[in-house]
RNA sequence: GCCCCCAUCGUCUAGGGGACCAGGACGCAGCCCUUUCAAGGCUAAAACGCCAGUUCGAAUCUGGCUGGGGGCACCA
């Protein structure tokens, strides 16, 4: 097991049938971290046979999500390769090529059963509490018989012939060798009667093509892997190493996610869309690492990851098959670890399009000064708007309420604050080095504390009680504004001082 | 109903017979730092689902039970 392995050609094979969300991007993570790893392929492969279920747009959104991680394929519908074409919708005829390979071998059949038929069947099968298996009805039509009622245009579908005795044993890399009975595995549609194929053969036969060396898949697959397998021998192929993957839990660990619990989730600012995410602030080398390390680790300690050192580090054997819930009080944790590692540059890139959706006009160097006090506070992007948008506003929109110091009464918070500005407004310019010092010998001889004068003073400047650090916020808003701003406030607090002696 | 898979703190996990009265992380609580909020540091509470068996010894191996998950489509 695991050490250092040969270069590997994997696969991601989604169904264009809907959003891209988490799961799938933990599947085509894992797959891209073993090709880089091992200097093989990674390939894009889109599984659009089912014309009914087809969503135009869902295609676009699975490769912006990937790229948008990071992942990028050797092979696939955009880029090409020599193993095309990557769309199973323009590889018919190869599926069927290969089914009537097995008929002729007498591995497979043609079927005539109506779904109507089919359905009934189901039902009595239902009824006497029966497996749902079919019947065999028409199993043991021979060739010409069918062959003839296939000529005469007679609708039919294409069924794997599961052998009845014995038993399969198929191995999993995680979870080791899994023997089944065969007569528990259904003769399966292979070709539906519209002549598409089915994923069980279709699968089968581009993984057999596509030289594919490994599957890592959801574990959704497990229960028709032997299935699988039957077909693979069928056709006498090398089987690829097949590695199901855990499936992901609803938050509380308790069931899968459903349609419900998602949109219970975008209601508390999270989402299983990987789309979303980003819209929502997060960024994908968080994404990358939090996911990576849901059904897989490193070590008893190791949690930070960068898409490079997964590269370096993953591990087929540090996979775990057990479910995992989906924890995003520990996807914010891990995002504002990887804001705090970006460059205040790239931050300030990430940052601006939030701010700039927010309705802010932003300044570029501005920005810049301000990311280093603003960058260990952000948990999202769009943090960044509520903790830094009085930066941009010229009009502060603030309570004149909170600009009563705590445990203070209105005229001394005036008395507070119009000594504060006779102290600011004759210095050179704002900062901790110039008025800090000063500031506090006021609150000393004023006998307040100085979080009460310096709270005082926030809600003045920033409009808010909650900011970055008051005299780096001073220093970059300027003297003047914070001068003008100070101005205001004080004529807040003396009208409610007038308004208190009326009355 | 039938088949298959899984099972360590609330959550993600380390662990592969003695190094484990079980380690790390998030979260939670407390403390430190502190002009607010964070970040950071320290401390605490918190788990081997249950029952048998194998063994000198079991979180680790076996069986059963329970719980959870997946599948049983002319979806993927």
């Amino acid at each position: 097991m695991g050490d250092k392995l040969a270069p590997v050609r994997v696969r991601f094979a989604p169904s264009p049938t809907g959003r891209t969300h988490l799961g799938s991007g933990r599947t085509a993570l894992y797959n891209y971290l073993l090709a880089r790893q091992t200097g093989g392929q990674f390939i894009l492969r889109i599984e659009d046979t089912d014309v009914k279920r087809y969503v135009p747009e869902a295609e676009q959104e699975l490769v912006d999500s990937l790229h948008w991680l990071g992942l990028h394929w050797d092979e696939g519908p955009d880029v090409g390769g020599p193993y095309g074409p990557y769309r199973q919708s323009e590889r018919k005829e190869i599926y069927l090529e290969y089914a009537r390979k097995l008929i002729d071998q007498d591995k497979a059949y043609y079927c005539f059963c109506t779904p109507e038929r089919l359905k009934a069947m189901r039902a009595e099968q239902m009824r006497l509490k029966q497996p749902l298996l079919y019947d065999g009805t028409c199993r043991n039509l021979t060739q010409e018989d069918a062959l003839r009622r296939v000529r005469n245009g007679e609708a039919h579908v294409i069924r794997f012939k599961t052998p009845r005795e014995g038993n399969i044993t198929v191995h999993d890399y995680l979870r080791g060798d899994i023997t089944v009975e065969n007569r528990t595995i259904d003769d399966y549609i292979l070709v539906k009667s519209d002549g598409w194929a089915l994923y069980h053969l279709a699968a089968m036969v581009d993984d057999h093509l596509m030289k594919i060396t490994h599957v890592l898949r959801s574990s959704e697959w497990l229960s028709t892997f032997p299935l699988h397998a039957h077909i693979i021998r069928a056709f006498g192929w090398q089987e690829p190493t097949f590695v199901h993957l855990s499936v992901f839990l609803k938050p509380s660990g308790k069931g899968k996610m459903s349609k419900r619990e998602s949109d219970r989730l975008i209601q508390d600012g999270y989402s299983i869309f990987i789309k979303d995410l980003e819209q929502l602030g997060y960024i994908p080398e968080a994404v990358v690492n939090w996911i990576a390390l849901m059904g897989w680790s490193y070590d008893d300690h190791t949690e930070f990851f960068t898409m490079q050192d997964l590269i370096e580090k993953f591990s087929l054997d540090h996979l775990n098959p057990s479910p995992a819930a989906i924890n995003f009080t520990k996807f914010d944790y891990f995002n504002g670890l990887h804001i705090r590692h970006l460059s205040p540059v790239d931050l300030a890139h990430r940052v601006k399009p939030f701010l700039i959706r927010a309705g802010l006009k932003v300044d570029d160097e501005k920005l810049l000064l301000i990311i280093p006090i603003i960058r260990e506070r952000l948990v999202t992007l769009d943090d960044a708007v509520q903790m830094a948008g009085f930066f941009f506003r010229d009009e502060l929109q603030i309570n004149p309420q909170e600009l009563i110091g705590k445990n203070m009464s209105v005229s001394e918070s005036l008395n507070a604050l119009e000594a504060a500005y006779k102290i600011l407004q004759p210095l050179e310019c704002i900062n901790a080095q110039t008025a800090e010092e000063k500031l506090r010998i006021l609150a000393d001889e004023l006998n307040i504390k100085a979080g009460q004068l310096f709270g005082i003073l926030r809600i003045a400047v920033t409009g808010q009680s909650v900011s970055p650090p008051l005299f780096e916020c001073m220093d970059i808003i300027g003297k003047e504004t914070v001068l003008s701003r100070v101005e205001q406030a004080i004529k807040y607090l003396r009208e409610m001082e007038d308004g208190l002696t009326k009355a």
